[in-house]
DNA sequence: GTCTATAGGCCGATAGAC
DNA sequence: GTCTATCGGCCTATAGAC
């Protein structure tokens, strides 16, 4: 499996210089490390030797195995919300409207398909849910109500869409999208349920604007 | 965790009598496990105690860890098909289309959010994708495909929906209902990202038969 | 057939040298 | 601060008694 490397912001920034860039080598580690093996298969000592550090140096930076792992969806959370919330969404107002939300669904399925990582941090969260609940809320909170927020401001401002409730039609919107990438990406469903992006982007906005 | 024994019918049918009662002790016990833990962090032993077996009989009736748990996987999306696939969903043609339409997203969510262990599975595949690809393909395949076919069907016979392409607003369809089921349940967002079932169904009702 | 008991290995976490 | 070496524990899987 393939994971870029990029840990390239945020937190860590109460720490100075050389601790900050070996806690940032640790979480890299981590990152190849969990994302292969989901939380309780990846081991200690493999995120050691991935991250070129001994396991003491492990655990002077962070507490234990469950800290280390917090840490890390807490970093990829914040940097997967800034990296949707500063996608270039209506950059044209002079366009119809109907072509700023097929740029939304474009430039968000591009997004998770060109960064793996998002698509893993995705995975991780919903399949250790029950094992750590608030990740799974700090995930909700930072990433999706902000999306589908974003999504309902622009539907209620465009009277065109007419939908009665935008809130509702910002979720039908998102739910779709994720639901074409959990299906086709993550559950490997593309042989036997295939399904052109752009073709699904067509019927995601004709339904959406084919509102009187 | 609250998961119900249901481990009520499908295969093992290959054994007799008291073989297959034994299997279905143990599946009983691995399926509470596994639902708890995940496949790595769950423990033969305490499948054993679980099921109230020694672990010498489970590795009897089964391979090793991963065959009972792909056993288990198998099994439980095997109900779930059955489940779904009988559904009362078009019992009275009498009814418009809309109404049928409606039936058939409450049943769907009732369904989901009444058997906890549907959720579970849907949680379980997702997160060990990774580790057990074929199992994935299996649920897309055995669950999300029929699925969407019944929905796309539906829309495709009842022209007054009028949409172009019935099978990509037949996953948009899907999507958003399954969408809703993660983000309020699995991923815990009932207080973060509130939104009433019905409230839910309405838009999206509104939103499939809004084409003239 | 099903049990008790155990082999053999990897794990998380740490003590102590440098 | 970072390492090597190690401890105690739990794991999967199995051998051998009954």
């Amino acid at each position: 499996m393939c994971v870029n490397s990029s840990m390239n912001s945020a937190p860590l920034q109460h720490l100075s210089g050389d601790k900050a860039d070996k806690a940032k080598v640790i979480l890299d580690g981590a990152l190849q490390v969990f994302t292969a093996d989901g939380y309780a298969a990846a081991s200690m000592g493999r995120i050691a030797a991935a991250a070129g550090v001994s396991k003491p140096t492990l655990y002077s930076y962070f507490q234990d195995k469950e800290g280390l792992f917090v840490a890390l969806i807490q970093q990829l959370t914040h940097n997967l919300r800034y990296t949707i919330l500063h996608l270039p969404l209506d950059l044209d107002p002079q366009e119809p409207p109907e072509q700023i939300l097929r740029q939304m669904a474009t430039s968000t399925l591009n997004e998770f398909s060109r960064n793996a990582s998002l698509l893993t941090l995705m995975r991780l969260v919903i399949g250790e849910s029950e094992r750590f609940p608030d990740l799974s809320r700090t995930f909700v909170r930072e990433i999706i109500k902000p999306m589908v927020e974003r999504f309902s401001a622009f539907l209620a401002t465009h009277a065109c869409f007419g939908h009665s409730d935008p809130m509702v039609a910002a979720r039908i919107f998102s739910g779709a999208i994720a639901h074409y990438l959990i299906m086709q990406h993550i559950l490997h469903g593309d042989d036997i349920l295939p399904l052109e992006r752009d073709r699904m982007v067509n019927g995601l906005i004709e339904m959406m604007v084919s509102y009187p």
